[in-house]
DNA sequence: AATATAAATTGTAATGATTACAGAAATGGA
DNA sequence: TCCATTTCTGTAATCATTACAATTTATATT
């Protein structure tokens, strides 16, 4: 039987980044909570269990996993930059009432076939701000 | 015969903003320079024949237009803001290699409907990262 | 196990875009 | 002209993020 922890491990390794207890709980803490948290939620979780963690071990961590293409990142709020560990191309829904971030699972014909207008597509990035489904109902 | 300058104050009395100096030439910047261009590139091209324009006020006068609808912003590159004249939904192209930022007029499904899954649209923001056409041109 | 070397982590200071704010200047009536 | 309101300016503050040097930890070698 496989642990969580070791199939976190083995996604590190997947990526050849070195396993330290750091990046496990960063990595972990990514694939439970997919609520797009900022750098501050990630660090503020961790070291209420890890408090000899620094701010900038949780930056420079997040940072390798983008560079590495272990996680991807996106910016809607503005001020800060949110990270998720899904990095399949996806889009997401900003809810202006709730702040909240849905990931959405729609297609776009343009990243499917590579080109727009004739330019090279590497990279998609699309979110839609407005009311979410449950503050819709909310308000009746 | 109408100036350019006063179909620029027109366009300020339309959205009910006071026609300054300032906001004049602020407006008529982003309409001659539709490259989305940043706060700071728009101060240091004003300050030129502006000499005590001051920063603030660029960006008291930029937020004040994203308030009353006149322009639109887009945060591409994760550094800084960047604006646009353009307030029809459309999409952008950031080219990795030159860092241009190209208009994209394509269409989406979802945002013409008004709904994704439920959830109801206000705004659409979309931009791809790859290569543009002329630099891969270029790289030949 | 001890040592040397490299890698990871920490804490503080710096950066850079943006905003807050208070005072100065300009504007528009009465 | 005087007063009130709006606009503009300049400096200081803010806040997320990064730079960097010092410390700690892990790894490999003897």
């Amino acid at each position: 039987m496989i642990t969580e922890m070791e199939l976190i491990k083995s996604k590190l390794q997947k990526k050849e980044i070195t396993p330290t207890y750091i990046r496990l709980r960063v990595l972990d803490y990514l694939e439970a909570n997919k609520v797009h948290p900022t750098a501050e939620t990630i660090y503020k979780a961790l070291v209420k269990e890890i408090p000899t963690i620094s701010r900038t071990s949780v930056y420079n961590t997040l940072n390798g996993f983008l560079e590495k293409g272990l996680i991807s990142s996106i910016f809607i709020t503005g001020t800060e930059t949110r990270f998720d560990s899904n990095t399949s191309p996806h889009h997401h829904f900003f809810c202006e009432k709730c702040g909240q971030i849905i990931d959405l699972d729609i297609e776009c014909s343009y990243f499917k076939k590579g080109y727009v207008k004739g330019h090279k597509i590497k990279e998609l990035h699309g979110y839609f701000k407005g009311i979410c489904k449950n503050c819709i109902k909310k308000r009746r």
